[in-house]
DNA sequence: CTGTTAGCGCTTTCAA
DNA sequence: TTGAAAGCGCTAACAG
């Protein structure tokens, strides 16, 4: 058993209640009881334990971060922004990683309950995350959605601005020539793909060119979902000469296809996505993205919450953070430009 | 205040110790009353207080994931992989990301011995974690270390085989004829780039080439770090034709740095370093690196730590994994078999 | 400024 | 198989 607040309170013949005021620097204590306590404390390596604090107190000082892929740079890097965040704001972030499982998400949300964690940042699997949410909103826990939105559901939310992004990829695509448009879009019950899907019809209506459903697949967002969908369309008769892929992780499986299949991006099949890749991009400025600034999604979002927690906020609030279109080779621009001068 | 256990107990007309008994699914309790029980439970939404049972039982189900740096891909992977084996094991992760800071890390490992984690698994930031960790040996709190090593300490280990990977790598600059190469370590008190230089050093000796010490440079082990370094060793009176790379971060500063002096990378400047960056390499195979299996990092620090707490180990154990060369563009290999072809 | 008294919500221990 | 009593280590609320 570790050395507990009656042994310090002890040592330094005080009260506890003297000690735990020492502890939670109430200004309430003679500077010379102080020092004793303080002495005691380092003597015997005293360290409060958090659990009866908080079962006391009713304060954790913890937040739980809930995301479906930390190893997708996206998540990652907000992962970042919000523990920094957390950290300069005495809170500690428990990283939940759902692995865009429903169940393990549900398991989380009633594991974080149970810790009584003050906040909840969760980047949700789908709109099927309503209900796990819904069945919590009895404990009073602030939550803070991020990146995808779910319907029906009154909290903060902090997301990009999907359908521009989208629609400003594909307007790209159609400016450099491309018609036969594939879009890898992911599952429907998530809001983002709802949202880069309205984008994507749109540029295709502003330049009168007809949808076509069977050049947009729907498929989970990753690289193998990526990876299969391409396989797929690639094989169409009529086979589209760009993709857009949902985000950038399905690009990367693209990527991978279009190796094996033998073409050559963006020579033979032009390829734009959303959401950069940190470092690839700077070893080798390969993929044009809507960059999204995946670390404000995570400060912001923590920051709301904090917001939250203390009781300054009243009022739902909804962050749209926008994107950067970033040109570079897998569209093809350059390439065209080359042919350009090549053939004056 | 949230639904407590006595209300489920009241409701179902049992007391408190049986409702307990069906939470931890104690078997001596008779159907009936278990159903009883549970049905209470659910009418309820009863979320059982884990402080409280913490508190009471002296189990949080609950580890702490210390690590220098989420963004860095390595790091990534490794989390990833003990996020996951705790999670398939009952336990949550908490994730410490220490930013490569004394102080944070000083304070997270204070922070986490307060929250009464069950076990640690830490990536120091140095030799300096000693004293933290020593700090907490009172404590009896199971710790696992992982990627670096700090002497002194008598804890688990899992890390890599640096020094085997550092000597490889330089053999592989040496054996494309590469003689002028130059080494961008980290600081020296991480147990990795004392490694490193051991394996540098050792390439160049074998190989009988003398050391140049203007050609090895210390410096923060990130992109910045590395852009600086690069930056700097690249304007040398002598100027080296090959960079080893302490780490993957610092050669992304290394090609930014020689992007920028109009270096190209193969052609005028050879690159190699250590751990791979998972989507990038697929995305464009460019870096020659010596692959670590970052997630596996993760995987046995976890069950190296889950058999200390639950006592099942008794020696202190090291693992030591291999990594593996993975030869790509930035070296030159390719460029210099070409240039064989060409010239017959 | 300091101490006393009651819990926080659960589990352990011991009885029944 | 079930329950009663006694804490786990701390802090809130009130005295003094």
């Amino acid at each position: 058993m570790a050395v507990t607040i009656r042994e310090v309170a002890d040592r330094a013949g005080v009260s506890t209640m003297t000690v735990s005021r020492v502890l939670n620097d109430s200004n309430r204590v003679q500077p010379e009881t102080r020092q004793k306590v303080e002495r005691a404390i380092a003597e015997l390596g005293y360290v409060p334990n958090g659990l009866a604090r908080g079962l006391s107190s009713q304060k954790t000082g913890v937040v739980a971060l809930i995301v479906p892929d930390v190893a997708n740079p996206f998540f990652t890097k907000l992962v970042r922004g919000a523990e920094n965040v957390a950290w300069h704001n005495g809170f500690r972030a428990i990283l939940c990683n759902t692995e865009n499982d429903l169940n393990r998400e549900k398991a989380y949300l009633q594991d974080m309950t149970a810790q009584r964690v003050e906040g909840l940042i969760i980047a949700p699997t789908s709109d099927q995350t309503r209900q796990h949410l819904k069945a919590l909103e009895q404990h009073n826990i602030p939550v803070v959605m991020v990146d995808r939105s779910v319907e029906g559901l009154e909290y903060d939310l902090v997301e990009g601005d999907n359908q521009t992004g989208a629609r400003r990829l594909v307007e790209h695509l159609i400016s450099l020539g491309h018609r036969n448009i594939a879009f890898i879009n992911g599952p429907l019950n998530i809001s983002t793909s709802r949202d880069r899907l309205k984008g994507y019809r749109q540029a295709l209506e502003a330049a009168q060119l007809s949808y076509k459903s069977e050049l947009v697949i729907q498929t989970k967002v990753d690289q193998n979902g990526g990876y299969q969908a391409a396989k797929k369309i690639l094989k169409l008769k009529e086979r589209p000469d760009a993709i857009f892929a949902v985000n950038n992780l399905v690009a990367v499986g693209v990527v991978q296809a279009a190796e094996e299949i033998g073409l050559a991006i963006p020579k033979n099949l032009a390829l734009v996505c959303f959401d950069d890749i940190e470092y690839a991009s700077i070893i080798c400025p390969f993929l044009t993205v809507m960059a999204q600034p995946a670390e404000s999604f995570g400060t912001i979002a923590l920051q709301l919450l904090l917001d939250r927690i203390s009781g300054r906020a009243i009022e739902q609030r909804h962050v749209t953070l926008a994107a950067e279109l970033i040109i570079r080779e897998s569209c093809g621009a350059k390439l065209a430009k080359n042919r350009r001068k090549e053939q004056p």
